[in-house]
RNA sequence: GCCGGAGUAGCUCAGCUGGCAGAGCGAUUCCUUCGUAAGGAAUAGGUCGAGGGUUCAAAUCCCUCCUCCGGCUCCA
C-alpha cells in the first residue's frame, strides 16, 4: 500500500454484486483477506474487470473483482502459466544457449517460444524429466520488482524481451519478474506459489512460430505442453485426446471407404461410391434449401482466361499471392477459378435487368481451386480443390437486410438439422480491401443488424474479411477442437461497381446492385469432414451410405434375404445382402463395424412366417417384424431426416 | 512455405546396432450352413514413398525430392 493514498478508500464490486470498501492501494489478496482469512490464504490470483491478474496487483475504484483459488476455472490457466516457466527453466538448465521470448498459457495448456536452440523429440523427453525434477524440488515462485534499467540490462542479449519492455511494458517502472530457484523471467504473472503445486506436466509437440505471429518476422521454435493439478487429470486429458482421434474423419473415411486424397492429387479429394452417396444427399438437401430461398441453379466452368479476374480484384488477391492455379497457354493466361463470383456476375451481366427482377439469385455447386500452402492441407477440412454450395443474390440496397436475415434463418435450420454447434463471427475490413470505407461500414452494419435482429451472439474478427466485403462466418469445431469456417454470408458493394453491373431503377436510371455471396454448407469437402467427425461416422439414416444390410442366417435363406432386399430397394433405400460364408455373429459384428443404422436378420423362422428380425446400431432387437411396417418406418425416418434410428423404440 | 514427426502387404503395425521382408486383420480357395459382436484350414499378396550415393551387401547409413500428420502463417 502506498503511503500517499493511505487516507482514500476504494470500493470494489464482488461477483455476487455486493460492494466492498478497502483502503486505496489494496491488492487482490488484501481484498480476499477482507472477505475472509480462509479465502485470503487460498488466493492464487485474481480477476480485475474480467482480466486475469496477479494477487499482488492493486485494485482500483469501481473494479469488478473475482478471487481465483484452486477451485476456480482460471486456476488451471495460472498453473499452466507457471508450467511454462518450469519448461523454460528446465530448457535453460539443459541448453543455456536458448533464448526465451514469450510463454503464455492457452486454452488447454501452454507454449513457450524460444530461439537459439535446435530441439527434437528426444530433447523434449529430457526436458520433461528436468521439469519433473523442478516440480519435485518445489521451489517458491516469487514476484520481484526490478527497475526498467535493471531489466534492460538483464536482457542485453535478448532482443525479444527488450521488445516486450518497449511495447507491452512501455512506461512501466518498475517491471515485474517471477523468480524460482536461481531462474527468473520477465512476466506479469500471475503464478502459483511454488513449482510443487503443479501436479503433472507433459510436453506435447514442437513446431515453429513467427515472432508476434507475423510471417515476415523471425521464425522461432515453439514447444507445446500442458499441466494439471494431478496426474489423474493429466491421464484423463490424454485419454480424451485418444478418443478424439477415434472421431478423425480421415480414419473414419478410410474405414467406411468414403474418400481418398491420393499423392497424385494433393488437396483434392476423390469420392468413393460410399462418400458420393453422402455427397449426393447433401447436394439434394441444399438444392431444396436453395429453392426455398429462391435461387436458380447455374453451372459455370472451372477454366477461364485470367483476365476474368482482373477487374473483380481476384487476380490481385489470389494470383499475386501465388494462391491461384494459372498458366500461359498459346500466349494467353488461363486459370482455374478460385471463386465463382466473377462467373455469376457474368450471367447477371449477360442480360439487362429491371429493379422489378431483383433479388436475382444464382446458386451453383461450384468447384474452385486454390493453391493453399502445402503445410495447410488437412484431410477434407483444408483442401486445394473444393466444391462450394455457392450462391449470389443480386439485390437492391433496400433489400439487403431482409435477404441476409432470410439466408441466416435457413442456415440456422440447416445446422439445427445436423445438430451442429455453430460459432457466429463477423469479419471486418482488412488491409487488402477494395472500395471506400463508407461502403464497408454500411455493409458491415447490414450483417450486424441481421444477426442482432435474430438475437444471435457473435464474435468480431477485426480485419479478417475477404477483399471485396465483410462477412459473417459460421464456424464449426472438429474432433480436436479446431474451428473451421463452414457457411458464410458476405455483403459486397464492390464487385458490382467494378464490373459495372447495373439494373434499371424505378427512376429509369441505372444503378449497381449489391451482391450477397453466401454458402450454406461452405464447401462439400469441409462440411463432410466436420459432419463425419460430428456423427463419428454414425450417420442419420438419410445420410448413411448403406442404410440397411440383410444378414441371412445361412445360405439356405439367401433367397429370402434377396426378396427382403428387393422390398427395401423398391422404397429407394440403400440396402445390401451380406452373402459371405460367415457365421451370423460374424456378419453382425461386421455390420456394426461398418456403422450400419439397421441390420435385418433372416433365417428359417422368418422365411416361414414372412417376417424379419431387426437390429439397430444401438444393439436394440425386434423380432417378428412385418416387412412393410419396417419399410414404411424407414421411409418416414429418412424423409424426415431423423437424427437416429428409432424403429425400435426403447 | 516454416519447425517437428511419419511413409514397410488392402488396413493396423513389427523389423531400422547394414546380411534371405514379417505378424494380425482383410482377400482368395476349400471345409463348415451356422440364430444376434470374430468357425477352421490352406494359398496368394511387397519397386520397403521416389531418385541418387556409400558398401561385397541398404527397408536399415547419407543427399535430394514427393506425400501425409501436428503446430505457425493463411482460408470454405
Amino acid at each position: 500500500m502506498s503511503e500517499t493514498d493511505a487516507q482514500a478508500d476504494v470500493t470494489v464490486v464482488l461477483p455476487d454484486g455486493s460492494s466492498l470498501t478497502v483502503p486505496a492501494g489494496s491488492t487482490v489478496e488484501d481484498v480476499a483477506y477482507e472477505i475472509g482469512p480462509g479465502l485470503g490464504r487460498d488466493t492464487v490470483a485474481g480477476k480485475i474487470d474480467g482480466e486475469l491478474v496477479s494477487k499482488h496487483d492493486a485494485v482500483h475504484d469501481g473494479a469488478e473483482i473475482e478471487i481465483v483459488t484452486e477451485d476456480s476455472d482460471a486456476y488451471l490457466t495460472v498453473l499452466r502459466h507457471s508450467a511454462a516457466h518450469v519448461f523454460a527453466q528446465a530448457l535453460q538448465r539443459l541448453h543455456p544457449e536458448a533464448t526465451l521470448t514469450i510463454g503464455p498459457p492457452t486454452d488447454d495448456g501452454f507454449y513457450y517460444d524460444v530461439t537459439g536452440v535446435d530441439l527434437d523429440e528426444d530433447d523434449l523427453a529430457e526436458i520433461e524429466t528436468e521439469m519433473e525434477a523442478i516440480l519435485e524440488a518445489d521451489y517458491d515462485i516469487e514476484r520481484v520488482e526490478r527497475s526498467r534499467e535493471e531489466a534492460l540490462d538483464a536482457y542485453a542479449d535478448n532482443e525479444f524481451k527488450r521488445d516486450i519492455l518497449e511495447t507491452e511494458a512501455a512506461g512501466e517502472d518498475p517491471v515485474s519478474f517471477y523468480v524460482q530457484d536461481d531462474w527468473q523471467d520477465l512476466c506479469q504473472g500471475p503464478h502459483v506459489d511454488s513449482t510443487g503445486e503443479i501436479g503433472a506436466v507433459t510436453l506435447l509437440n514442437i513446431s515453429s512460430a513467427y515472432w508476434r505471429g507475423e510471417e515476415d518476422n523471425e521464425s522461432l521454435t515453439r514447444v507445446y505442453g500442458t499441466a494439471f493439478g494431478s496426474e489423474a487429470d493429466l491421464e484423463e486429458f490424454l485419454e480424451m485426446r485418444e478418443e478424439a482421434a477415434e472421431r478423425d474423419h480421415r480414419k473414419i473415411g478410410r474405414e467406411m471407404d468414403l474418400f481418398s486424397i491420393p499423392d497424385h492429387s494433393p488437396g483434392c479429394a476423390h469420392y468413393h461410391p460410399n462418400g458420393m452417396r453422402i455427397r449426393r444427399e447433401l447436394e439434394e438437401y441444399i438444392r431444396e434449401k436453395n429453392d426455398e430461398l429462391g435461387y436458380e441453379e447455374v453451372w459455370t466452368p472451372e477454366l477461364n482466361k485470367a483476365e476474368l479476374w482482373k477487374p473483380t480484384g481476384h487476380y490481385d488477391a489470389f494470383k499475386e499471392a501465388g494462391e491461384m492455379f494459372a498458366w500461359e497457354q498459346d500466349d494467353t493466361e488461363y486459370g482455374l477459378k478460385p471463386m465463382n463470383c466473377a462467373n455469376h456476375a457474368h450471367i447477371f451481366d449477360d442480360d439487362q435487368h429491371s429493379y422489378r427482377d431483383l433479388p436475382l439469385r444464382y446458386s451453383e455447386f461450384g468447384t474452385v481451386y486454390r493453391n493453399e500452402q502445402s503445410g495447410e492441407l488437412s484431410g477434407l477440412l483444408r483442401v486445394r480443390g473444393l466444391t462450394q454450395d455457392d450462391g449470389h443474390a443480386f439485390v437492391r440496397p433496400d433489400q439487403i437486410e431482409d435477404e441476409i436475415r432470410r439466408t441466416i434463418g435457413v442456415i440456422e435450420d440447416i445446422y439445427d438439422q445436423f445438430g451442429l454447434e455453430i460459432i457466429y463471427k463477423i469479419e471486418t475490413q482488412g488491409d487488402n480491401s477494395v472500395g471506400s470505407d463508407d461502403i464497408w461500414e454500411t455493409a458491415t452494419d447490414a450483417l450486424r443488424n441481421a444477426l442482432e435482429s435474430k438475437g444471435l451472439e457473435y464474435d468480431v474478427e477485426a480485419g479478417e474479411a475477404a477483399f471485396y466485403g465483410p462477412k459473417i462466418g459460421l464456424d464449426a469445431r472438429d474432433a480436436i477442437g479446431r474451428e473451421w469456417t463452414i457457411g458464410t454470408v458476405q455483403v459486397d458493394f464492390n464487385i458490382p461497381e467494378r464490373l459495372e453491373l447495373t439494373y434499371t431503377g424505378e427512376d429509369n436510371d441505372e444503378h449497381h446492385p449489391v451482391m450477397i455471396h453466401r454458402a450454406l454448407l461452405g464447401s462439400i469437402e469441409r462440411f463432410m469432414g466436420v459432419t463425419i467427425e460430428h456423427f463419428k461416422g454414425n450417420f442419420p439414416l438419410w445420410l448413411a451410405p448403406e442404410q440397411v444390410r440383410v444378414l441371412p442366417v445361412s445360405d439356405d435363406t439367401l433367397g429370402y434375404a434377396h426378396r427382403v432386399k428387393n422390398a427395401l430397394d423398391d422404397a429407394g433405400l440403400r440396402v445390401e445382402v451380406e452373402d459371405r460364408d460367415w457365421t451370423v455373429g460374424r456378419k453382425i459384428r461386421q455390420a456394426h463395424d461398418d456403422r450400419l443404422p439397421y441390420m435385418v436378420i433372416v433365417g428359417g423362422d422368418e422365411e416361414e412366417s414372412d417376417t424379419i428380425s431387426v437390429r439397430d446400431r444401438f444393439e436394440n432387437e425386434a423380432d417378428d417384424v412385418d416387412v412393410e411396417t419396417f419399410v414404411d418406418h424407414l421411409v418416414a425416418e429418412r424423409d424426415e431426416k431423423r437424427a437416429e434410428p428409432d424403429f425400435i423404440d426403447v
